[in-house]
DNA sequence: ATCCCACATTAGACAATATCCAAATCAAGC
DNA sequence: GCTTGATTTGGATATTGTCTAATGTGGGAT
């Protein structure tokens, strides 16, 4: 564990919204000026394979990164600005997928992605 | 409706697979050798805005665009290399999602993802 | 305490994708 | 056959992400 990682790690846990690896690699500069984009591209990685972070790319703007790796939960996009917010939905979509539509897949992860505009988008 | 247009919606029609803007114009140009990129771009810009095809970001790589806006289906994606079924899970995931997790939002859409190994990407 | 070594970090080059823009070209109507 | 306005083009540019070679660092072995 290194500064650096350390960093980073602060960057994600410090409020739990959804940040681009560049809003990241910004907050981790204003703690650790020196930190490059490569580190935290690396620890951002690590921390994905870990599992500790999830990788959420809803759209071609920048991917952005969940800290809140450990509840199963969806996902709710401003299609304008595109914000995240966490959900949870009732129900089990990977049970809604019968055989005859898995093509001989190995499926074993489900996304759902909520679109709409959120309520500062909606107004202006 | 110019020689490109047709060129483009023509390369879309032609098998129901989900194309990367690159594959586009590859094909495009194999019609029509001297199409430029710029104008494949515009076009799909086009075809997206009309709803007449649905643009697909499931990962960081290219943009996928779907000929197949006009009835509702979900995506079946190979975590590996990226190919894309459509599928037809039962159940509506937009009545799952309750007003206390809506914060705020117009939620206008949904798209499931579902991923996993495709049958070719498995063997390998 | 010092020396090594494996690993982390850095800066910048590079790659892939997408968009923008000015100039050239084309199509349609007169 | 012109003029006009939209379309296309090619190249420049932006954005995001990855790679590499060189440098720095911490911790164990001696």
């Amino acid at each position: 564990m290194t500064a650096q990682r350390r960093v980073v790690a602060e960057v994600l846990d410090g409020d739990h919204v959804h940040l681009t690896a560049d809003e990241v690699h910004a907050r981790a500069v204003a703690k650790l000026p020196e930190i490059s984009r490569a580190t935290v591209y690396n620890t951002l990685g690590e921390l994905v394979s870990l599992g500790e972070v999830l990788e959420v790319a809803t759209d071609k703007r920048a991917k952005r990164y969940d800290p809140n790796a450990h509840r199963p939960h969806h996902h709710l996009v401003c299609a304008q600005c595109g914000s995240i917010r966490d959900v949870h939905p009732s129900g089990n979509p990977l049970a809604d997928l019968p055989d005859s539509e898995r093509f001989g897949f190995t499926v074993s992860d489900v996304e759902v992605t909520y679109r709409g505009l959120c309520p500062t988008c909606a107004s202006a």
